[in-house]
DNA sequence: CATTCTTGTGTTGTGCACAACATCATGGGA
DNA sequence: TCCCATGATGTTGTGCACAACACAAGAATG
């Protein structure tokens, strides 16, 4: 069975709309850490009983998380976490590619004291985790800065669709990643490579200049992708790395 | 109380999915047709009723809908249909622009015969009924278009996109529109202009070019979205127009 | 007369029992 | 030995009764 970690601390003065917040932000963020794996199957009654509630509530979520493309619910099967192949990952890093340079372009933000500082905040730690080598933590902090590159742009909608497509992919690059049995030296790279994408953009962002934060950012996405894809050319699988992942 | 025309055949095979889908699409339609008005609310056994099931499964669609922005529940008080001021339409506007000519430059589909001819098809209509003044035809053939034309790229996600903003966005613009003292002509206006932009794609798709295709929707909902700014600028108001809609 | 509390009414949210459905194992027949 | 039918089992989907909640009208109080 999967592990997870517990769902930690529940207000006891949230109503129902925060109650539902709470279980969807959870559930989105397992999925996208790998907690659970694309293909695996999740039971309403397990997350019922896991967040103290009855199916009803959760399956509010499971509808939404499904809308997102997220998940998939068949009538006497289960509900599964959805799995894409390359090409539609390709689709998806294509158009992900052309939203980052208008994150940069359309209904900028106003750029205060406060915004430098949460880039320049991320930038030192990304700096401190550098040499960690944990992919979870990556995982975390390339998220955490993703939606803070998102508040660039005042463009809501375009917030949205950015964020809904970050999380379809993060996962599956996550996962094509490790697989490969240069998955470590492969890491490390992208850790550097992510450095200095929050360098230059955070210096970008330091002079106003969203433009080149737009285009920087661009750039990086698209030889991510083409990074990932020419390291899966052999497709050397290397078995049994999930226990990363699970100490199961 | 609202009008709106019944639900008509009801496929007595389907399954739960295919209730679902049905049940969605219709809802989704009668908001965009401004059969449900922006601000009016939707009661859950009311429609349980008329689609001859429970709230149950009511509520798994309208949990759908909210998602994609166009309602909103709100416990003990209903749920309404989402209204959007000016400048978040403008913001919507300015994504969809850009979205546009990314459909005809991302991944474009094979143009075939019968492609072609789906959209001759749609164009020799579009002359036969631009003298009928009709909104609500007028909407009808122009989502339908719209539909057409996103099948010119092959990027799911872009598709899926595109559409969850054009339906985001045609209710408004309708609703704005029809509030003019000006509607009349205006609609006539919108009509004509909309038929030399089918002509124009039509002819780009017949040529084979699809980033000409693109660029000229582009310009078209540019165009669109400024001239209803302009219109709207004096803000004359006609009451009672919501009669052409309702027959109450 | 103004203000605040209470109570009534209507709505969405939740829990639970059961129906519908898919899958797999099992056994009987050719 | 193979194939198909059939039942057992586990899952999501549905219906319904009730809880939680928001709002408005009216009573009580200053």
């Amino acid at each position: 069975m999967m592990r997870v970690e517990p769902a930690a601390e529940k207000p006891a003065d949230e109503g129902a709309r925060g109650r539902f917040e709470r279980i969807y932000q959870i559930l989105r963020t397992r999925i996208c850490l790998l907690d659970y794996e694309p293909g695996s199957r999740l039971r309403e009654e397990d997350l019922a009983d896991e967040f103290g509630v009855s199916r009803t509530p959760v399956r509010r979520v499971l509808v939404k998380l499904e809308a997102e493309g997220l998940l998939r619910s068949m009538h006497g099967v289960g509900t599964i976490v959805t799995d894409i192949d390359v090409s539609e990952l390709a689709q998806v890093y294509e158009l992900r590619v052309e939203l980052a340079e208008l994150v940069g372009k359309l209904s900028p933000a106003i750029i205060d004291e406060a915004l430098v500082a949460q880039f320049r905040d991320i930038r030192a730690r990304c700096d401190r985790l550098v040499a960690m080598r944990d992919p979870r933590l990556f995982s975390q902090i390339n998220m955490e800065f993703f939606h803070l590159f998102t508040t660039l742009t005042t463009n809501e909608p375009l917030r949205e669709i950015s964020e809904r497509l970050y999380y379809q992919t993060t996962r599956i690059w996550l996962k094509t990643a490790a697989r490969l049995s240069s998955f470590d030296e492969l890491l490390q790279n992208e850790f550097v490579i992510f450095q200095r994408e929050v360098a230059d953009i955070t210096e970008a962002v330091e002079h106003g200049d969203l433009a080149a934060a737009g285009h920087v950012r661009r750039a990086h996405i698209a030889m991510s992708f083409s990074r990932i894809r020419r390291a899966a050319k052999p497709a050397t699988i290397r078995t049994h790395l999930k226990t990363q992942y699970s100490e199961d």
